[in-house]
RNA sequence: UUGGAGGAUAGGCGA
């Protein structure tokens, strides 16, 4: 039974949800464990439904089960049914306030965040990292540092975390004096190195880094031809792009992405229709790639037909319309969506270009003090 | 043997 619970748990952890489930319908008798491992497989894989039915269903639920299901919610973006798991479990541990500390992170609640982190009896140092990285992604230096300063001792993660936090804010320096200083470098950390050196525009010495690393993975490989498309390196991005051992969504994407930023629309097309699982970044860059080259209406079409928008999909179109002076354009796709997603500060830029282009200053104003009053979005 | 933390891709400005 351990063998086999084993077996189900490692295709798990690494996606294979079919190989899991062939483990799991072949093995003679189940525990907890096993039940517990298969729904945690249809978790990792985004199979939302089937890890509810098999909680919904298990005979008993232990702590794990219950946690399990709380970061399936998160994962799927449904805070409010993590935070009903967490509110309905019978009791909670270090790992579950974890769990629920990085859900309401997710949803914005830095706060909740926080005081879920301050109410913890015995952090351990799970929860400190996962603290410094809330931080880190809302933005919050000074908060991260502390975290990382306070914390009575500090594993591979919590450096990796605090380096993340750095580089991802555009802190270049303070992210090298950090990885200097480092006692332990991993894949993880060489990779966030690489993102850093993109970022000041030091191509070659990526490539460097690059090619010195002791091993790279498809994350890698992504950061490497990014930083290609990021200098305008296409040739380079392209040859590195064939030399990928296992082609992923993301590191197709951004490939996709290389070809638009290049205004290679016919590549772009290509790659696009090699996708076959689309996220919403792809329909995005397709998005950009029309509008940037004279496709307002292909653009638009590329919008309504993608099964789902985000943010980052309706400011693609608002810029193609403002960018390409369509300012009508501009407030019929913001009616859109207004009320159902808050547009961020790169669609407010489409729209004060759009009340300039048309004169409409006064209008502009109105928009720019109902950014910062009714959308809470600062003037950047 | 099952649950919690870190790295890559999309929109304006910048580059």
């Amino acid at each position: 039974l351990v063998s086999y619970n084993a077996m189900v748990a490692v295709y798990a952890q690494t996606g294979h949800l079919h190989d899991s489930k062939r483990v799991f319908d072949d093995m003679p008798v189940h525990d907890l464990i096993s039940f517990n491992a298969i729904a945690g497989a249809y978790s990792h894989t985004g199979h939302l439904q089937d890890a509810k039915e098999m909680f919904d269903t298990l005979p008993e639920r232990d702590l794990v089960s219950w946690t399990g299901m709380l970061t399936a919610y998160t994962r799927s973006g449904h805070l409010q049914d993590a935070k009903g798991i967490f509110c309905d479990m019978p009791q909670r541990d270090i790992v579950s306030w974890t769990a629920m500390l990085t859900a309401y992170a997710r949803l914005g609640y830095l706060e909740s965040a926080k005081s879920m982190f301050d109410s913890i009896p015995q952090r351990d140092c799970v929860c400190w990292s996962a603290m410094i990285s809330v931080y880190g992604q809302k933005g919050q230096i000074d908060g991260a540092k502390r975290v990382f300063e306070d914390m009575p001792e500090r594993n591979m993660v919590s450096w990796s975390s605090m380096l993340a936090a750095y580089a991802q804010n555009g802190h270049l320096n303070d992210a090298k004096v950090l990885f200097e200083s480092m006692p332990y470098r991993d894949l993880m950390t060489w990779t966030t190195m690489l993102t850093v050196l993109t970022e000041e525009d030091r191509v070659d010495d990526a490539r460097v880094l690059f090619d010195e690393m002791p091993q790279r993975d498809i994350v890698t490989w992504t950061a490497m031809l990014a930083a290609y498309t990021r200098n305008g390196h296409l040739e380079n991005a392209k040859h590195l792009f064939d030399r990928i051992p296992q082609l992923n969504q993301i590191c197709c994407n951004a490939m996709l992405d290389a070809y638009a930023q290049n205004s290679q629309l016919k590549e772009a097309l290509e790659m696009f229709h090699k996708i076959h699982e689309r996220d919403v970044a792809c329909w995005s860059v397709m998005i950009y790639a029309y509008a940037h080259n004279g496709h307002l209406d292909l653009a638009r079409k590329v919008l309504e037909t993608m099964p789902e928008r985000n943010i980052a999909s309706w400011g693609a179109m608002l810029s193609g319309y403002s960018l390409t002076g369509h300012f009508l354009r501009v407030f019929e796709v913001l009616d859109l969506f207004r009320l159902i997603e808050c547009p961020d500060s790169v669609c407010f830029v489409a729209i004060f270009g759009a009340c300039n282009y048309i004169g409409k200053m006064e209008a502009g104003r109105q928009w720019f003090l109902s950014m910062i009053m009714d959308y809470k979005v600062e003037p950047t």
